[in-house]
DNA sequence: CTGAAAGCGCTTACAG
DNA sequence: CTGAAAGCGCTTACAG
């Protein structure tokens, strides 16, 4: 079933139908009406390979997600999706993992969708750096940082992971612990002052919070590089609690590693929080139904969703790109204890 | 940048150009190398949408995905992906939330990608009764029985439903429990004996299990339906708690529903599993990392996953359709308690 | 308002 | 081994 087949039943010539199904104007009301029915009679969908293929100008909007495990994405994700539809856009998703390069695909999706926009959900420097002078679309970088790129088609929104991290680490400095350790991401840990990658970032924060307290922070000993996911929370913990004497709380990276921290100091034999306080990243819905609750540094998903796709919608008018920081929040949980208490 | 470009830059036709770009026979070395060299030094990527639009018998595998958090499917998907690629055939995937047709979109899918074939994540009966007969090519649904369905080109690969529920009660049974409440899905409940979604399945060897031992069951009070979710499993266990006098241990038809109980019965002041004993279903990583660890019935996400694209693979080539069960297991973690002990 | 026709970027018989 | 050309299913100026 083509549109040519829909034309012939509908005895109009295959110009009109395409408008018909375009919502066009130029087409009489009984033209419309005899090829709506034949349309629905048929059931035909035009194929989009050969729509795309001629189109310009769509209403679609490609978002590319880093990472399909990441419990925060996809929350943002499922709000940017009814957020568009209701701008009369439509969503395409698209998965990489954590490895690939979502630059390049993105750049592939660019020029055969042809989308009106693209959202990216998380990413990496290396690679906008690399591959993203071949996009021409208006883009918007959701939770990672891309004023410093210096592209004029790239906006981004995100919090402000230096402060976040730092925040976390004020929390437990105040309560009265000294020796925090630290599980983030395998780039956590580079020459110091160096890199701008979310896990180095929130290290940044770390360290900062710890001088101003005035307390010693020793990288070597107190941080862990690991993936995030459980087993790499697990692990993190299990060498933080082998490795740092006198530990009394963990910060780790995202909530997903908490879970697997927590699982670790219990099998360590101890307890959350009355041995060890821990602290998570991101404010995911499984943060809340922890046993503890875990305390988190929530980024505040439904903004960013909102945020993310206003700004891209407003940047595809006015062709300006915009950097924007959204606040986060510290979410007490059961996780953390007071040491003076 | 089109293969128009590349044929001039290197001198040699559109047609020669697209015989190299696709690995064909029938070009000289030399001619091989040239447009090799432009190929390479341009960075050209062929046009998808044209290339389906002419193209028949790709290498392409659609995977569409029921339920996009969904954390059984998102292992499953993992290592389908990379079976595939060792197989020389490249994946694509589709996610769509649990309430939409993926029936329908994979029918779109089929049309326009031209797939070899379609692995379906999960699936609803009445999808594919209404519209799976617009797919022709060879087909999967794994984890859904389909056999009844008798479509020719549909295989299945999948767990025992009603025995592996059973066998999740009967563990409870043999423990010494005797008010065991259930939280399923959505359409748990139906007129007995009627329907075939996975729920109730679970739910009939739920009865059948108790019905063996002799022990009562009654659907109205110890049956919760809601949303595979942990909002959905915390709202289940604090209903069945309230609803069921005497009630010692519960089923969760998933894993995620299971964490949700969990938090909902530590809220009631109940412990698991000294108070409330408590089995998941899945298997699911995170499971393994709860506090308790929870007993789960653990669907083989791996060998899902791996006969799924086997028989896949050999069906594309016999075409015929095979209906496989899979052994699931109950694995003991730390949830449930026996009672006479 | 409607139709005929060019063309999107490829693949694939068909000649040579 | 290579090229010229038809055609995949649409959209979109261009006439009428």
């Amino acid at each position: 079933m083509t549109i040519k087949d829909v034309a012939q039943r509908s005895g109009y010539a295959v110009g009109t139908v395409s408008r018909v199904l375009n919502g066009q104007p130029g087409v009489s009301a009984e033209a419309r009406a005899r090829i709506l029915a034949v349309l629905e009679q048929t059931g035909f969908r035009p194929n989009t390979n050969a729509r795309h293929l001629k189109q310009r100008g769509s209403r679609e909007i490609g978002i590319v997600v880093k990472g399909a495990g990441n419990l925060l994405f996809a929350g943002i994700v499922e709000e940017m999706q009814s957020l568009l539809k209701a701008a009369g856009m439509t969503a395409s998703l698209y998965y990489v993992d954590e490895s690939s390069d979502e630059v390049g695909l993105a750049a592939q999706i660019c020029r055969e969708q042809k989308p009106r926009g693209i959202l990216f959900l998380g990413g990496n420097g290396e690679n906008f750096a690399r591959r993203f002078a071949d996009i021409t679309c208006p883009c918007m970088l959701v939770t990672t940082r891309a004023d410093a790129f210096g592209f004029a088609n790239l906006s981004s929104v995100c919090t402000d992971d230096v402060l976040g991290a730092a925040q976390a680490m004020d929390h437990l400095l105040d309560a009265g612990h000294r020796t925090v350790g630290v599980i983030g991401g395998e780039h956590a840990v580079v020459a110091p002052g160096k890199g701008c990658n979310t896990s180095q970032l929130r290290l940044l924060g770390c360290q900062q919070a710890c001088r101003q307290h005035g307390v010693p922070f020793d990288p070597d000993r107190q941080v862990v590089a690991t993936r995030y996911s459980l087993a790499g929370g697990y692990e993190g913990a299990r060498e933080l609690l082998a490795r740092c004497p006198g530990l009394t709380a963990i910060i780790a990276m995202s909530d997903v590693m908490a879970m697997g921290a927590l699982r670790a100091i219990h099998d360590a034999g101890l307890r959350v929080p009355q041995d060890i306080s821990l602290i998570g990243y991101d404010g995911i819905e499984q943060a809340a139904y922890c046993v503890p609750r875990l305390t988190t540094i929530r980024q505040n998903a439904s903004l960013l969703a909102r945020r993310g796709v206003d700004i891209l919608l407003r940047q595809m008018d006015s062709g300006e790109a915009v950097h924007e920081l959204v606040p986060f929040e510290l979410v007490e949980g059961e996780s953390v204890r007071r040491l003076d208490a």
